[in-house]
RNA sequence: GGGUUCGUAGCUCAGUUGGCUAGAGCAUCGCGUUUACACCGCGGAGGUCGUAGGUUCAAGUCCUACCGGACCCACCA
């Protein structure tokens, strides 16, 4: 057997990948008698190629791979997102391109849209992930937006609906006015701002604001009823600058004394605070900012302008009134868009919610009985804050694209709801129905539907059959993403009734980097316990954030983001799990650098090597007949001191790469998800163990003029320790391994990917 | 404002519940081309483990304070 002198990565990698497939050798077969191992993989985006976090699923491969060969049925599920916002916001910017906006189409037309330039990049990642050498069952690959999952998603908000944890409410929502959606409280960003803290006179009083503009919303003016200095305004009156309006003063705990002068004005439309005084008031919504941003029921000089230039004509206007008294910096912190950084604007726009708090219980308690354990631990104290915390969800995104709300409104029982939509001459048009039906036929609303807002009382019906007359239209908001891929769980299996539900139902452990507990691992944990009883999976693993090589964080801005594919064109995908895994502790940040990378293409190169002085001497020395099916136990007493230290060697190495793959088994195991530990242990032993000291240390033996006994000993300890040396490597470099494996005399399955693990012999020196 | 986390060799990082002369990869220096490998082998140099205290027979490892990074949460307008 020769070996070329370098390994071609490049192309046995890919044949590899593709063999794996068509042989099925990932397919996970149900074995009643055998528990199963299950990891749902994250899906990733299905428009978008791989950033160099999804190459850390590569922990989920690893153990996938462990638990396979160790026997367990193993179901390691692939599948991809519509990732709604995400998805929508980039073919937005392609329309922007083309001189066009989502206003130009309608509902159906613009979804359509999406739908196309997703269809044209599907495939991209999942590509990607074969490439990467994941052990997926490409047979049980999902999609959020296959219609058997949206039967599942449709039937989850159903019974949430019956069991009356469904609700509508207008109150004051995150909105990105130039992405046209709100989002819930998660999917905000905090930014550092400086700005300005305009004083006013609000005739009799002072206040301090920063937003000026919206002085036009102002219901009341609180003052903290601990303050001397304002205690004794409470209950009379005081004027609104520009528009004289007379608004009550009253006496409000949230009110901090120590902030610009004490005193606060209420715009209950306008901010979240406010809204809360105004709440337990009863004071008045005003909005003077509409969805998209612009200036409304205000003065005429600022009507229709965006709140900056309303902010600065605003402010002529007060110094020009003399109402202006001084100007401060002042540095705070704004809500910002997650995703177009465009400043959050929070705005009264009905929406729907599902009650939290009851499934939330549910989920600490199964945190409680440690029914699902966190890794590391220290993120299971955060993922009880969010519990604890979490504010009722916000379920309804302004966007097309995504599985849309099943809830239909009925235009003639409901003729309040407001329209918009794109006339037969393709004119935007806005209005409340029951003010526009006279001029509009209900289909060329209908059919030029863009969106609708239904005030929060409209009744709605599941089914549009049930509604009384036949002028309905369906809700035009989409589900939150998180509301689907929520029940990943429960769709990727066939909830409730499926085979694989009933034997893969709860997975065995979670993977994702730590940056979406909140958005995803609790929204699991709290809907798969919500439609079975049952937690989603046992095991929530908490996996590093890569960044450069010098520790980084990977940005665009920055322009030091690394593509995985790069580095697996230059290096193999071998080599990129290597550095992935190298001496990284769990949860830190992983730099990955070019010489990391060159460490692990090294390595690979040092196995190639070891395989070619290897199959050399069994190719020369093929007329000893070395019997290499003999097992370890049958050859024990005869092999000599180098052979059977080497082998203890190799059985210590065993031990401790199974210790840290094999966390379902024991809780209190220290070694767990150590990943690093293991291939360090590995490292050590095939580079200066076996290669360093023992293949030198034996070729006098097999270099001799008469090879005979001694030569047939190292021979079979060669042939032995590196198969088993090699299973142990597989689940963290399958490609190198399975190459190898092939070409063994030694052979014991048809795949590495499947054979045996090896077990650790007691042995005695 | 609250919280998490890190600060160990020139660089990037390991170091499990405190316990042998503190480790790895890369870089560096010297030697070496022996029929697997220079993407190599052998050998060497290099650290008062952020600072100051404390607990202990024993601290990189635990406690306190401080300095310096990173990150997360938050309704000071």
């Amino acid at each position: 057997m020769e070996l070329p002198k370098r390994p071609n990565f490049s192309e046995y990698e890919q044949s590899l990948s593709k063999w794996w497939e068509e042989e099925g050798f990932f397919k996970a077969k149900i074995d009643p008698d055998k528990k199963p191992f299950t990891i749902l993989l994250p899906p990733p985006n299905a428009n978008a190629p791989l950033h160099a976090g999804h190459a850390l699923y590569v922990v989920e491969d690893i153990l996938s791979r462990f638990y396979r060969m160790q026997g367990r049925p193993t179901l390691f599920l692939p599948g991809t997102d519509h990732a709604g916002i995400e998805t929508q916001f980039v073919l937005e910017k392609k329309l922007k391109k083309e001189g066009k906006s989502r206003f130009d189409y309608d509902r159906e037309s613009l979804y359509k849209l999406v739908h196309d330039f997703v269809e044209e990049n599907r495939g991209v990642a999942t590509d990607q992930l074969r490439r990467l050498g994941f052990s997926l069952d490409w047979s049980r690959e999902k999609y959020t937006l296959n219609p058997e999952i949206l039967e599942i998603v449709y039937s989850t908000f159903k019974k949430l609906h019956e069991d009356g944890l469904i609700y509508r409410d207008e109150r004051l929502v995150n909105y990105c006015t130039r992405c046209g959606t709100g989002f819930s409280n998660l999917e905000i960003n905090h930014a550092e701002r400086d700005d300005h803290l305009y004083y006013l006179d609000y005739d009799g009083i002072e206040i301090a604001t920063t937003r000026p503009e919206t002085i036009f919303a102002d219901v009341a003016v609180a003052v903290n009823p601990n303050d001397p200095r304002h205690k004794d305004k409470i209950g009379k009156t005081v004027k609104v600058p520009l528009i004289n309006k007379e608004i009550p003063v009253i006496g409000d705990g949230l009110v901090e004394i120590d902030f610009g002068t004490g005193a606060l004005k209420i715009t209950p439309g306008h901010d979240q605070t406010d809204f809360e005084i105004g709440k337990k008031h009863g004071l008045e919504r005003i909005s003077v900012i509409n969805r998209f941003g612009r200036m409304v029921n205000v003065p005429e000089y600022i009507e229709g302008l965006n709140v900056k230039k309303a902010r600065e004509i605003t402010v002529e206007k007060l110094k020009e009134a003399g109402k202006l008294i001084k100007v401060e910096d002042l540095h705070h912190a704004v809500g910002t868009c997650y995703k177009c950084k465009s400043v959050i604007e929070p705005l009264l726009v009905p929406q729907w919610y599902v009650k939290v708090k009851p499934l939330v219980e549910n989920v600490i308690k199964a945190l409680d009985e440690k029914r699902v354990s966190v890794f590391p631990e220290r993120f299971e104290r955060d993922l009880r804050r969010w519990l604890e915390t979490a504010p009722d969800w916000n379920i309804s995104r302004q966007i097309v694209w995504g599985p849309q709300i099943p809830a239909w409104y009925d235009l003639t029982e409901s003729p309040d709801i407001e329209v918009t939509f794109l006339d037969k001459e393709g004119n935007r048009i806005t209005g409340v129905y029951k003010d526009i039906n006279d001029k509009y036929e209900f289909d060329e609303i209908k059919n030029g539907l863009q969106s609708l807002i239904a005030p929060v009382n409209t009744p709605f019906y599941l089914d549009p059959k049930d509604a009384p007359s036949k002028f309905v239209l369906q809700e035009t908001d989409t589900f939150d993403t998180w509301f689907s891929s929520g029940q990943w769980p429960l769709t990727t299996l066939g909830f409730p009734d499926s085979k694989d539900f009933k034997y893969f139902y709860p997975t065995t452990l979670l993977d994702t980097m730590w940056d979406i507990l909140a958005f995803w691992i609790m929204r699991m944990l709290m809907l798969g316990i919500y439609r079975t009883g049952e937690v989603p999976f046992k095991w929530i693993h908490l996996h590093s954030r890569v960044v450069d090589a010098r520790g980084q964080k990977m940005s665009k801005s920055k322009g030091n983001v690394v593509n995985p594919m790069d580095l697996v064109e230059k290096y193999g995908a071998d080599a990129l799990r290597f550095a992935l895994m190298f001496g990284v502790a769990p949860a830190s940040d992983i730099p990955l650098g070019e010489e990391k990378m060159i460490g692990g293409r090294n390595f690979v190169t040092k196995i190639w090597n070891i395989s070619r002085f290897i199959f050399g001497q069994t190719t020369h020395l093929n007329d000893l007949n070395v019997d290499y099916e003999t097992t370890q136990a049958e050859m024990w007493d005869v092999l000599e001191e180098d052979d059977k230290t080497i082998l203890n060697r190799l059985n210590a190495t065993i031990t401790q790469v199974t210790k840290v793959l094999d966390f379902d088994n024991d809780k209190e195991n220290h070694d767990k998800f150590q990943f690093a530990r293991a291939l360090d242990a590995l490292y050590n032993f095939i580079w200066d163990d076996f290669a360093s000291w023992y293949i030198e240390a034996v070729k006098e033996r097999l270099f001799t003029d008469t090879p005979g006994e001694s030569a047939k000993k190292a021979l079979w300890t060669l042939v032995f320790t590196w198969r088993e040396a090699l299973k142990l490597l597989h689940p963290f470099m399958p490609f190198i391994t399975e190459e190898i494996y092939q070409k063994l005399p030694n052979k014991d399955a048809k795949s590495i990917s499947i054979a045996k693990w090896p077990q650790s012999l007691k042995t005695t020196k």
